[in-house]
DNA sequence: TTAATTATACTCAATTTGAGCATAATAGAT
DNA sequence: ATCTATTATGCTCAAATTGAGTATAATTAA
């Protein structure tokens, strides 16, 4: 209709490449040259004449910079408000409108160990594993009730994404919970100026390049949601494991403890893995090598893990 | 990194607007120009520097054009490749690159019925309460299958999005269907040249321009999943309802027959309503008239409903 | 040979689902 | 006034699924 305002943009593809390393999940990273030296995530500009669609230029661009073999790739969100939520990093193109398109890509192998890192230094309060991590109620609660104060709206929020105070945890809500810690100014990249930045630098997880430990939140958010009705895990998978692998691998993305034998029981039910006749050689009993089934069709459009959650959940 | 390509693109924000007309399922559509009068969504340019997100864009172009209160909005998928994959519509900016952000917003009435088109006249194929769809046999399955012939992948698709031969339809896979049948030359979009077009315009659903339909196939296939986890369907219904008006709202949807006792046995497990003390009349016994119990937050993460399907679906 | 470790098989109660019948309250027809 | 069609609601019951546990098998390291 009116062209008085100007519509033309530039995009970036960025993307939430990940992998798991031992029983860590990583995300691919790249170093920041800036004061700060945060790390980011790897993005590039699409070109739209050059790539057909914009999956196409995410793959072009992560084989020529990382080299890496990404099988599984899913876009997130398209963020069209990058600039002004992060006044603080440095800002080349100022009047250029840039509208970044999130991706999550998962990867089987992570070579290059330094480049990648651990989802649970960005977000320590996400990991349950060893059971309800102190920082929540040593740091993060006690601030964010004070922020709540008396607004019912906030505090309903607060109820909702960290379950305060009945005790409830809904591991996907990843993306809420940095959100509202972001409002709270509780992380590094909602401060604006550089002092304020230097006061709660290294608390709350480190922090990241521009919008960029959120496209991570959701990323994270999105896997933990698929993990329980699409069989996702296999994509992060090698060709041949045991079962416990494949918990152990769920379990870091959950970042909770699952139920063994309920857990096989429903890998069994699904019919998602079929014994190679091999076994592996550990330290106790040896166990069977299976494999995915599926591997033929990349449009998996198959049931999933029901996820039986272990005991560590909620207290 | 390399500046030899144009990287400078337009954004349009493209809006499925849905509500729920008796038992119809509709969606706000806006007249075509072209010679084939193909209904389209609605859609808007973003401008980067007149609003802070996209979402607040959206939000204002449709309330200046179409004066609805939208509640519910949703981010769905960025196309890339909208001008490619609809050569055939007159695009008029042909060497300026367009990217569209689909969204999903839900619209609790519907005035103006002339401009909100009915969902299963785009999807004849996806509305299962009368039992399976004559179309199905009589024309899509037997086209797939001459089309997928031997192609072991193509077979293995056609199994999972329409559930051939083992009979499983799984309500969500709009999107998949869709594509297959774009793939396989069935819709009307997917033909490039006029004469192709008239052969099956009409059959298999009303087209839509552009990759309209494709976004309404997203829209569709993610509401259909959210219903189930999240209570949406609540931003379709008016202040005060009955039990089954909700039933009749999600079956609409859903596009199946669900069990009544189950269903409302949901819905009153998960606390999702409260009486109002009020009684509607209607032909027989009269209905208790319900409210939504949490109106006060927008981010309900909410349990949603688990749906009770009833025996049409499979066979 | 023993202990530690890891894998796997099996059990059982509690809960949730799928499907059904029975009964209640109204409007309209006879 | 009474019957009938229609819609609403309460209740039951078997089957399936889940959550949580015990018991036992096959290894390595001490």
């Amino acid at each position: 209709m009116d062209k008085t305002h100007t519509a033309s943009v530039l995009i970036d593809l960025s993307a939430a490449i990940v992998s798991v390393r031992g029983d860590q999940p990583v995300c691919l990273t790249v170093p920041d040259v800036s004061e700060y030296q945060t790390p980011g995530l790897p993005f590039g500009p699409f070109y739209p004449d050059r790539h057909r669609t914009m999956e196409i230029g995410l793959r072009q661009w992560v084989i020529e910079q990382t080299a890496l073999d990404i099988g599984y790739v899913e876009q997130l969100y398209t963020f069209g408000d990058r600039g002004r939520r992060s006044e603080g990093a440095d800002n080349k193109k100022e009047n250029e409108h840039i509208v970044s398109v999130g991706y999550l890509a998962l990867s089987k192998q992570c070579p290059q160990p330094n480049q990648w890192s651990e989802w649970y230094k960005h977000f320590p309060w996400e990991d349950w594993r060893e059971g309800r991590p102190n920082i929540l109620n040593q740091q993060i609660i006690p601030y964010l009730e004070a922020w709540a104060g008396s607004d019912e709206l906030r505090r309903l929020r607060l109820q909702q994404a960290f379950g305060v105070p009945d005790k409830t945890w809904n591991d996907e809500f990843v993306l809420d919970r940095y959100e509202l810690m972001y409002e709270a100014g509780l992380v590094w990249e909602a401060c604006a100026d550089g002092r304020q930045k230097e006061k709660i630098s290294a608390q709350n997880g480190i922090a990241m390049q521009l919008d960029h430990r959120r496209i991570l939140a959701t990323a994270m958010s999105r896997l933990r949601a698929k993990l329980k009705y699409r069989p996702v895990v296999f994509e992060l998978m090698p060709s041949a494991f045991t079962l416990t692998h494949v918990q152990k691998t769920t379990e870091a993305i959950l970042g909770a403890v699952l139920h063994k034998q309920n857990f096989r029981r429903q890998l069994a039910k699904n019919e998602l893995v079929e014994p190679t006749g091999k076994m592996s050689k550990a330290r106790g009993r040896p166990a069977e090598l299976f494999k995915f089934k599926h591997d033929e069709s990349q449009n998996t459009n198959l049931s999933g893990l029901r996820i039986p959650l272990g005991k560590s959940r909620n207290f």
